[in-house]
DNA sequence: GTGAAAGCGCTAACAC
DNA sequence: GTGTTAGCGCTTTCAC
């Protein structure tokens, strides 16, 4: 089963290759020339390979696409995002799932470069050490949705914030070693919810937090102020069973906290699972505000209040930064959250 | 920023590039020299390029994966399992989403050919016509979850069970017109629920389904037998909003049905969402099963009653498949599925 | 406007 | 055991 090449389409419509190219490039030449081209390429079925091109002209072309597990419905939504934008720039896109494990990511980040991918949109896992050697051979990588914790987590306001809505000082990209990254604006959404639970008459809130949350909890501490408990704020590996362990043990631990905001969405699961089995009535006992407005949701019983992050769009700009680099001087992005409040959480008992 | 070549590490081993390409492929070179190039390439961080290796092999490698929609937990999933398998074989994988529509399916599966990537696992949206291009030119295609509508749907067991539990006649490749396919056991799914619900007391159940159901929906009219009413059996598009008004049509047309089987998790979201928006009480006005175990199918009140298909195990299968595909003849695979019985089930009352 | 030819990074013959 | 060389399919000078 042989492929057609440029040769065959050369050959057959009696021109030069070199001419086949630029027709099909949309080179100049005479319109009698690029017809007969046209038809004869259309007629054999001619599709130029990606791998000759790519090769000749050093670069890949394509989006890697690196992100903990497309499991999570957030992380689901936030391919699509890239598939689309991908899509319409004619791109293909490399997708690994990295299981939230810096060894993983680094394995793939490995893989990409050596099928010269040189456009990584990622939900990163490791830190800066991980994304080192990718950077360091040239990569455009955009984070999205998370970025690497750092060290010190200063309560700077150093994002670009969407629409020109309100510009802050500094760029996020000197922060991140130069990766501009697309993240919602947690600060914001973090300090939102913690109002709403304090408006009605919480004091004693936990965070149920993951791997990467230092800016969620940094926000959840100030948004709260004098009123951090630092018992009451725990961090779950990232695996559904680890996330049941803190909260339940949060959970057992502090029967005197009255409200939870749970990091994720499988946080928030296991929030809920947790609390059921506790037997803590959900908002009753217990209220809970998840990050991440998944379809079920709204399906649980009751219905959760959520923090919705707009998991395609994350997605879609970090696509489209990673795609403009170059021409454009990339910058950090930042999403508004929406607190989409149902029935979860009630008044202080 | 320019990339390290085999030229770059045989000059500076003081090698030829074929001996570099042999000692980094595992053929024979003296240990002295294979030690020197290997510790050159590593101190150069060398990586060959996939670029290079895979024009001159005239193969890609690497493995295509087109799938409806990554935000469904199921096709999610299934996604986590070709991943796994793919990365444990070291080929990179490209995805696409199709949205389930036929015609950017057809379109994705041409970015493929042109990436030259011959090999791909695929939950189909459209039929032979848009696979037709794909097979025609030689690339290797396993379906995986489901398979295209056939325009006659017999009821013949053509497939060849899983861990040779059972053999049944045939082969589905033929049917398939040669591609292999891996699927759950709907017949065996679908007669388990139904049987769960019979005896339960039920007799006007419904089947809710989507695209590329008639192998369920034949299973469903097998397992009711004469109990089936075509006016229960009805289809929604491949839309959350078709879903839903197709579930919400069903329950006010007939409200003298007792059970639903909702044929897919949408559906089964759309299903509880129509219920509680007519106010029919889930088990006690209406008992539900659902197709496919999400993690929120548990958290829903009452939890749902599933028939749960191994998504990931799907992948997994699939992508072996379409790896081995020409060591070994590829042959389609059943995987067994399992009812759950929680609590969206009771008696007819 | 068009063709010939070089060469992208790599592997597989083929010589030595 | 190792080096030389010829392409894989394509784009891109550079002559004509």
């Amino acid at each position: 089963m042989k492929r057609t090449t440029i040769k065959d389409v050369a050959e057959a419509a009696g021109v030069g290759v070199a001419t086949v190219s630029r027709v099909l490039s949309g080179g100049s030449a005479s319109d009698e020339t690029r017809e007969r081209v046209l038809a004869v390429a259309a007629h054999l079925d001619y599709r130029p390979s990606a791998l000759g091109r790519n090769l000749r002209q050093q670069r890949t072309g394509g989006i890697g696409l690196l992100l903990p597990d497309l499991t999570d419905p957030l992380y689901g939504g936030l391919a699509e995002g890239v598939l689309a934008c991908a899509r319409s720039a004619g791109e293909p896109v490399l997708v690994g799932s990295t299981g939230g494990d810096p060894e993983q990511e680094s394995e793939l980040i490995g893989m990409l470069l050596e099928q010269s991918v040189d456009k990584v949109v990622a939900v990163p896992s490791g830190d800066a050490d991980t994304w080192g050697p990718a950077l360091r051979t040239g990569m455009t990588v955009v984070f999205a949705g998370e970025r690497p914790d750092e060290p010190t987590e200063e309560p700077v306001d150093d994002l670009l914030l969407l629409d020109g809505l309100r510009s802050r000082g500094g760029d996020l990209a000197r922060a991140e070693g130069g990766i501009p990254t697309v993240l919602a604006d947690d600060r914001s959404g973090v300090r939102t919810a913690v109002r709403y639970l304090r408006g009605l008459g919480h004091r004693r809130i936990a965070y149920l937090g993951g791997p990467g949350h230092s800016r969620r909890v940094s926000a959840f501490r100030e948004a709260l102020g004098p009123l951090v408990d630092d018992d009451l704020v725990v961090f779950a590996g990232g695996t559904r069973d680890a996330a049941y362990a803190a909260a339940s043990g949060l959970f057992q631990s502090r029967p005197d906290l009255t409200a939870v905001l749970a990091g994720g969405n499988q946080l928030g699961e296991a929030a809920v699972l947790a609390a059921r089995e506790l037997d803590l009535r959900i908002p009753r006992d217990l209220s809970l505000v998840m990050y991440d407005d998944v379809p079920w949701a709204e399906l649980c019983s009751p219905p959760l209040t959520v923090i919705a992050q707009p998991a395609r769009d994350l997605g879609y700009r970090a696509a489209e930064l990673v795609l403009r680099a170059g021409t454009r001087r990339p910058r950090s992005v930042l999403l508004p959250t929406e607190l989409i409040v149902r029935g979860s959480c009630g008044p202080r008992r």
